[in-house]
DNA sequence: CAGGATCCTGGACGATACTG
DNA sequence: CAGTATCGTCCAGGATCCTG
């Protein structure tokens, strides 16, 4: 979702696309989502998300760090310990991420009562 | 984004993954976006999307029929007439894109206020 | 522990032409 | 007007192995 190259769909660049450009990678949301419960490790990620490879994870959240919503701490130390945690921008993504995990709650239950109609 | 092959990143499906399945396609949002406003026919929406292709805003409007947000409405006439709104549980999305649509607004500034930093 | 480096594949997306 | 049908490209995302 992120780096369009060919401009936008709407002129001037539609606010909304520019938001699902920052939150709309395969991970993000997710990643995004646990954020907001507070700070969190690498491998803490991993053990969240089953699915993520190590590598994935790193591309996402370096975009979000580079996207200024996610802050990178680290600490040097031997073994290596490294926090992610949002930023003060990027704790305005709140509204919207709980907004979206709610409905996609009440989301399942309406395919649930549709199954039959919506094939 | 949709028809995720090989499951979710979070047991049982995140319920932030679901709805991102559903609004994060290249164009959705903003075809979203602009439903909020009302019925639109379909050449509406390539006037006001220059980018987006026929085949594409064909695509992504059956995608969100499919998913039981948007309904189609064809009028038997000639020339074929055809128009887009939101379903009732479609409108359930409204908040979401709103947010969106000023959360959008904001990191245009919060851009602008640090792109010596964010690089 | 927290990643980086490589290589590879499928499918999202686009360009173009055609149609009822 | 509102699409479909083909064909082609490209890169997001994944698998695997390596490292400070």
């Amino acid at each position: 979702m992120r780096n369009r190259k060919k401009g936008y769909g709407c002129p001037e660049g539609c606010p909304v696309e520019g938001t699902l450009d920052v939150i709309g990678g395969k991970w993000k949301g997710v990643i995004l989502f646990y954020l907001l419960d507070g700070t969190k490790r690498f491998n803490e990620f991993n053990r969240l998300m089953p699915g993520i490879t190590k590598r994935m994870l790193s591309l996402q959240l370096k975009e979000l760090e580079e996207d200024g919503i996610v802050h990178r701490q680290v600490y040097p130390e031997i073994p290596p310990k490294v926090e992610y945690s949002l930023t003060e921008f990027g704790r305005t993504l709140e509204p919207i991420i709980s907004l979206m995990n709610e409905w996609g709650e009440n989301y399942k239950e309406f395919l649930k009562e549709n199954k039959r109609e919506l094939k």
